[in-house]
DNA sequence: GGTATTATTGCTAATAATTTGTACTAACGT
DNA sequence: ACGTTAGTACAAATTATTAGCAATAATACC
């Protein structure tokens, strides 16, 4: 599907900034950015655009539910295209590089837990922090190649 | 053991604003407060403190290992004392209440996911969102008497 | 116990991420 | 093509949190 019909399949108009963005998730190299990387990015690639429309827009794409927000530790907000099922993640901490796995044994038992405290679920985030195999053998990630994302680099938040 | 003797045991000096902040903490009917929680309750208590020093002495303990800190939805971190075994979360968006729980094959089964992925883990975090029992049958939740914690209610953002 | 030394507090101002206000511009329906 | 309405850009505002620094309090030493 175009990106256009994307949009208006999640009912927003196809604009010109709406485009570059979401094109530019669906390209990117990074799968997780935050809203300064994508506004980096399109400014990096020539494009124009604002900040503020970058963080708007990527709101309406949570609102539309074309994009996932995902709250990392270190405070900023981190989007991921939601084209894949659901599935949780394992963050490095050194190397910065989103893992992600989805177990049928934990999605059901957080069900189960759920049911059994009377709680009907909306949503749940399960993140877990460590260091990947790369790192601890290599020194570095084999497999992230990219920068660091601005999240734990950058971030002077705990 | 008291206040003072686990702050020396944390490596802290014993401080007024400590002992009062932990004290708080210890006491509070509210067991997820965030740093204006603890602020505002000890204003109405009476007792004098600064907000950064709520927001630093928090993060002491934090370090310390005395409360942990949780980024629940919403962007503003809310502390619980670090004083039962390792839970996870469910928050119900209604009422803002959270409830604690911890499942054994949750938790089994995380680590085996990091195992195979290679990850050696560091932590992690489990949130669950959704609608407590007592909101969807009264209307009100029927354990939380308490007011809502203003990361829900307060907070612009979403 | 009294004082020096050093850590800690309490202000206020700074910061960082994100949101809003508003005047300009671009989509879409006709 | 053209007007209406929604969307954008920029700057200014907000919110949570942190940093700088002078004032103060807590241990160490006599």
């Amino acid at each position: 599907m175009s990106s256009s019909a994307e949009l208006k399949k999640a009912g927003l108009k196809t604009t010109l900034p709406r485009l570059k963005i979401l094109s530019m998730l669906e390209n990117a190299s990074i799968r997780h950015m935050t809203a300064e990387d994508v506004y980096k990015s399109l400014l990096d690639s020539g494009e124009e655009i604002g900040l503020a429309t970058v963080y708007r827009v990527l709101t309406q794409f949570e609102n539309a539910g074309l994009v996932i927000r995902h709250n990392f530790e270190g405070g900023r907000s981190v989007f991921e295209l939601n084209d894949e099922g659901h599935h949780d993640h394992l963050v490095c901490m050194e190397c910065g590089d989103v893992f992600e796995f989805y177990d049928k044994a934990i999605e059901e038992r957080q069900q189960k837990v759920a049911d059994e405290s009377g709680f009907v679920l909306d949503n749940h985030s399960l993140y877990m922090y460590g260091v990947c195999e790369g790192i601890r053998k290599n020194g570095k990630c084999s497999i992230n190649k990219r920068k660091l994302p601005s999240i734990l680099t950058t971030s002077k938040r705990r």
